[in-house]
DNA sequence: TATCGAGTAA
DNA sequence: TCTCGTACTCGATA
């Protein structure tokens, strides 16, 4: 399957790609005009060697990748059976089974370095286990698990405390055949550079730090990195290392016992006392990990600040990934903060696995962690700040998150109010001793240009002190172009990426492997559903047929508008219909979803249903929201693309898509990521509903297999409904008649003549605007002479739709539902600088 | 308080 | 394969 190989393939760098991308942006030279933020890969292309050393690079950089280490096949297995053709470079048939491989639970295909797991076997927890800590899961539906075997899984692996002997020995316990030469020697290369280079943070400035001084001659000879020195320091300084007294942080007994005469890598026992256990099979691995440097000295050069993402993306290219970790026990320059958590935080067992893989030898690695919406992602946040116990920084994507982030921190630990501070547009209070955590968001702190006074001021403060940890929420929208910088420009000694979803449909994603770091872990979301952490879904693909007049027409117009031709269908309409009244009956509370706006009123307010977008003013949104929750006559709810990410609605349990344009696997994960949080999730033989409504035979099926590639690979299961049974005996079945579905046609298409009326006619009205107003303006007047032409031409059909929904809205208005004191909170802090609902 | 500009996603 | 238009959010400002 074509499409899910895509799918997860997507993070896990492929190196050479990698570099060749970087080649690709070189050849689009962005002229003088394009902004280019210093230190953005345009700047490396820039930089680009001559071809003789390019064509060294390449080999280097080849050597990473698992096809430079061809496995051997010996030309007399090809063709021994009458099959075997039939399989091509796919033929194994000439590894050799061990004669207990009944026993065994994994395959390797020596080609790719993928891993097959068979997760029935009695050794599949445990295989799994270490499987995650080695590679990357790539897809896991029921009987099969697929791993891959990648440069930065093995780097990760190395960074929780397994050395490639260890992997190797496991590996071969547990595989069917005799592990490969070529992936015995991708491991052992992969792992024995790792470590060798270190970055860290020293008074604000930025080292590249190595024990060993050859290597970072090598470095600064390098094309890429050496002109990234500091100019006017010296070439290379040596100090000779750290010694520490043992210092003993409150809340951890037998630290001192332990402690390490030198600040090179610590030991990788488990420590008691520590946070988190180590239990996994990384553990009982790590106990004769012994390290063999043994230098005393450290030798460094300095790096500016915009440099820092060019030397860490080129030293793993290098084949020399770079080492981020925060020993944080050990630093006395950086004020203690004073943060536990209450007794009461239960983390849950793989909270504290996500954890362990972060601090597992004692010390703070960078990463990024993965876990389903609802699991828990920000009480992991919270442990890693316990447990670092320095300055903390958080970013977030909404001011909305940003408040909900310290409520948390509030909720869940000790802290004391006036140590958490949140730096918004509307709210820059510092904290009020020498330490603490700021949660801010992320357009805060990536804002370049003008800025008002007190936000400079809070952005100076930021920027002129050293964080111990960073945490990064929804860490998958860091490698956008602005906001990317921030993880050079504050200065921080670790960092903690979170996302339920670690997806981009364009290439960047792999640069979280050096803006943040390795991913430490990723959780199974199927395995969390069986153990009741989040809701078991039901997932259904309907597809819904094409009345002939939206056919023809659909093959008739331009690829835009087909798009509102597809979710405008009746057919898919009177599916909607038919699930929710469904739903409703059962006793669910439905979300519908959908991209587009014109489609979303129109569902709605035929349906009579309330529905929330980007204009609806903030008070609505909540009184809307309010009603949902806890008025059992409002059991249904339309959404734009604003309830992916913002909302949090607990109380859904069905879910219906009726639009959603391009293959958007991310999309689709955060929509069905809105009821695993389900309330009654864990009552006997609960089940959340999520449908996907599908015109047939038009591109929106090509999409849809697109955008389920995700939840695929996490062991979802899509049926597909071709009938709803019973649809036919609906009682006010929309569009059942002819007339009807022409009228509903003929407005849809009037909706796309207006825009095309607009566009013709709207030059000359607009010729002094530049683009943007000028857009805005025309989308006024075309939403006039929409509203004028529907009522001319349609008998005043979509006019209707209007007045219904005000009353709709009115009823909510009146009947205010019992309100909790969180969303009175939450408005309160939203209306302070939201526009009030328009009233009209 | 409304509006604009700039940013992201896909 | 890339580009474009759409929906949305945030921060600054008059």
């Amino acid at each position: 399957m074509p499409v899910k190989r895509k799918a997860s393939s997507m993070y896990h760098l492929d190196v050479r790609g990698g570099a060749k991308v970087g080649r690709d942006s070189a050849a689009s030279t962005p002229g003088p005009a394009t902004p280019r933020s210093i230190g953005s890969s345009d700047e490396y292309s820039d930089a680009e060697p001559s071809e003789e050393e390019a064509e060294n690079i390449q080999k280097n950089i080849n050597n990473f990748s698992v096809e430079s280490y061809k496995a051997k096949k010996t030309n007399a297995v090809v063709g021994r059976d009458s099959a075997s053709h039939h399989f091509g470079k796919n033929d194994f048939s000439y590894l050799s089974l061990k004669p207990d491989h009944d026993n065994r639970p994994l395959w390797i295909d020596p080609h790719k370095g993928r891993i097959i797991l068979e997760s029935f076997s009695p050794l599949a927890t445990h295989a799994q286990d270490f499987l995650t800590t080695i590679a990357e899961p790539l897809s896991r539906p029921i009987f099969l698990h697929e791993y891959a075997l990648t440069p930065h899984s093995l780097y990760a692996a190395v960074s929780v405390g397994l050395d490639p002997k260890d992997i190797i020995n496991v590996l071969d316990r547990l595989s069917k055949i005799p592990v490969p030469q070529n992936i015995r020697d991708f491991i052992t290369s992969c792992t024995h550079s790792y470590g060798k280079v270190k970055l860290v943070l020293k008074d604000t400035k930025h080292y590249v730090e190595s024990s060993d001084p050859e290597m970072l001659q090598r470095l600064l000879k390098d094309e890429v990195i050496g002109p990234l020195r500091v100019q006017g320091t010296e070439d290379i300084t040596s100090t000779s290392a750290p010694k520490m007294a043992g210092l003993v942080i409150p809340g951890t007994k037998n630290f001192a016992g332990v402690q390490q005469a030198t600040d090179q890598r610590g030991s990788n026992k488990p420590k008691d006392g520590e946070p988190v256990q180590q239990e996994d099979i990384a553990a009982t691995l790590n106990e004769d990990d012994d390290d063999d440097d043994d230098a005393d000295a450290v030798h460094q050069f300095e790096i500016g600040d915009t440099a820092v993402e060019v030397v860490q993306k080129r030293c793993l290219e290098l084949g020399l990934p770079v080492l981020e970790e925060y020993d944080f026990r050990n630093d006395s320059h950086n004020a203690n903060l004073d943060i536990d958590l209450k007794p009461a935080a239960q983390i849950r067992h793989y909270q504290e696995k996500s954890l362990s893989k972060m601090f597992g030898n004692g010390r703070a690695k960078s990463g990024i962690i993965v876990l389903p919406c609802g699991a828990g992602k920000t009480l992991v946040g919270i442990t890693a700040a316990c447990t670092v116990k320095k300055g903390v920084i958080i970013l977030c994507t909404s001011s909305m998150s940003v408040i909900q982030w310290r409520q948390e921190f509030l909720k869940w630990s000790n802290i004391n109010p006036s140590d958490i501070a949140i730096f918004t547009s509307d709210n820059k209070d510092k904290f009020a001793r020498n330490t603490g955590i700021i949660v801010t968001s992320y357009s805060m702190v990536a804002q370049r240009g003008k800025r008002s006074y007190d936000s400079q001021k809070m952005m100076d403060f930021i920027q002129s002190r050293e964080w111990g940890l960073m945490i990064l929420d929804e860490v998958h929208v860091v490698p956008a172009n602005m906001f990317r910088k921030v993880t050079s420009t504050i200065k921080t000694h670790s960092k903690l990426g979170l996302t339920a979803t670690l997806l981009r449909e364009d290439d960047k994603i792999s640069d979280l492997n050096f803006l943040i770091g390795p991913k430490l872990y990723e959780a199974n979301w199927m395995e969390l559903a069986e153990q009741g952490h989040i809701a078991r879904v039901q997932c259904a693909e309907v597809w819904c047929p094409m009345t002939t007049e939206f056919y023809s027409e659909y093959l008739r117009q331009s690829s835009k508008k087909k798009q509102l031709i597809w979710t405008m269908n009746p057919r898919k309409f009177q599916a909607c219909q038919f699930l929710i009244d469904y739903h409703e009956k059962r006793g669910d509370k439905i979300i519908v979803f959908a991209d587009n706006i014109y489609a979303l009123k129109a569902y709605a307010t035929k349906l009579n249903k309330a529905f929330i977008y980007g204009d609806t003013g903030n008070a609505e949104r909540m009184r809307i929201l309010e009603n949902f929750q806890h008025n059992d006559k409002i059991n249904t709810l339309f959404l734009s693309k604003i309830g992916d990410t913002s909302l949090d609605l607990p109380e859904a349990t069905c879910l219906i898509q009726i639009s959603s344009h391009y293959g958007s696997r991310r999309q689709e994960a955060q929509r069905l990521g809105r009821i695993l949080r389900a309330k009654r999730r864990n009552d006997e033989g609960f089940n959340a509903f999520f449908y996907s409504l599908v015109s047939k035979d038009t591109q929106e099926m090509y999409f849809s297999s697109k955008r389920q590639a995700f939840l695929v690979d996490q062991g979802y299961a899509f049926k597909v409904i071709t009938h709803l049974q019973g649809i036919e005996e609906l009682p006010g079945l929309a569009f059942s008649t002819p007339s009807e579905r022409r009228e509903l046609l003929q407005n849809v298409l009037i909706a796309n003549d207006a825009d095309i009326d607009a566009d013709d006619r709207g030059d000359d009205m607009f010729h002094m605007m530049d683009g943007k107003s000028k857009a805005k303006a025309k989308k006024k007047v075309v939403a006039r002479r929409m509203a004028g032409a529907l009522s001319e031409l349609a008998g005043g059909q979509d006019m209707a739709y209007v007045e219904q929904n005000k009353i709709k809205n009115k009823e909510l208005k009146r009947k205010k539902g019992p309100s909790s004191s969180f969303f009175k909170k939450m408005s309160r802090e939203q209306e302070k600088r939201k526009k009030a609902l328009d009233e009209e």
